[in-house]
DNA sequence: TAATAATAGTTGGTGATACGAACTATGACA
DNA sequence: TGTCATAGTTCGTATCACCAACTATTATTA
């Protein structure tokens, strides 16, 4: 006699302990470059987007006072530069400089390396299942909060 | 004619993707009850278990001292407790005082909740099949590093 | 057994991260 | 035009995390 809403503990625990394992790997990846994991996400997400500073703060769920100071630092380290947006006086906008895109591509392979031994432990129909159930699981209107 | 090494950006993608908005949710999970991620984590360790600081450490991938202050701070709100081990002279083993088993148990359920917006979007045969392809991903000796 | 080395944990210093509040400048609107 | 809202920044504070140096205890080994 199961009731409406199953418990699920077992694929709660699954996905904490996998996330937690593979943001081990991109921090340590990050560290590799001298790197934040926040400093990652950030060259991940701009590698084909433009954005303000608050719109690059939704995407982190940062502050935009949190946010200043590390472009600051990115920038300084030509990562990425700011420019004033054409359509409104107030809003700067960020995108990757030379220095970050390149970096953002070596480490977009060199994540794909990182995460190896875990997606290597699967059968390669396995890993399209997998694929496939994590993307209907992060389908829009998903996301927790 | 595929060669050994099929290339999956799109399993990547997914596990990185999914890791991250996991993880925002439980960090906001921890926020919400004043906790850092690390402390969440901590709280989870030692849910059952008890152990050495360096033993700790290790679960965490941080350093000792790191530890120190972490555990200075938690013990100070009641969450932990520090004993010296019996065995060994020089060891310190931490263990969840009873604020920290009460929150520890709490934050387990609300997590389930934090994430039922994810596990929901699935089936239930998903579900099971989504949690066993995670945890063959897992298995010891899969992880990175 | 006495001297040396290794280990456990802490302390102190530094830099990065993140927040909130207060501030400036620009845009929206009434 | 005057008021309000928005975009970013700056400032102050607390935490997090690292490293190097230190104390205390345990292991080695000569």
């Amino acid at each position: 006699m199961d009731t409406s809403e199953p418990e699920d503990p077992g694929l709660v625990d699954a996905l904490v302990q996998s996330s937690f394992v593979v943001i081990a790997a991109l921090s340590s990846l990050a560290a590799a470059h001298d790197l934040s994991l926040t400093q990652l996400r950030v060259l991940a997400i701009l590698r084909d987007r433009r954005l303000r500073m608050a719109g690059l703060a939704g995407y982190l769920g940062l502050e935009r006072s949190t946010l200043s100071g590390l472009v600051d630092r990115a920038e300084k380290r030509g990562l990425l530069e700011r420019a004033p947006s054409a359509d409104d006086g107030r809003a700067i906008e960020v995108f990757l400089a030379p220095g970050g895109r390149e970096l953002a591509d070596r480490i977009t392979v060199e994540a794909g390396a990182a995460l190896a031994p875990l997606t290597a432990a699967l059968a390669p129909g396995d890993r399209a299942r997998l694929t496939g159930l994590l993307g209907s699981m992060l389908e829009p209107g998903a996301r927790p909060r």
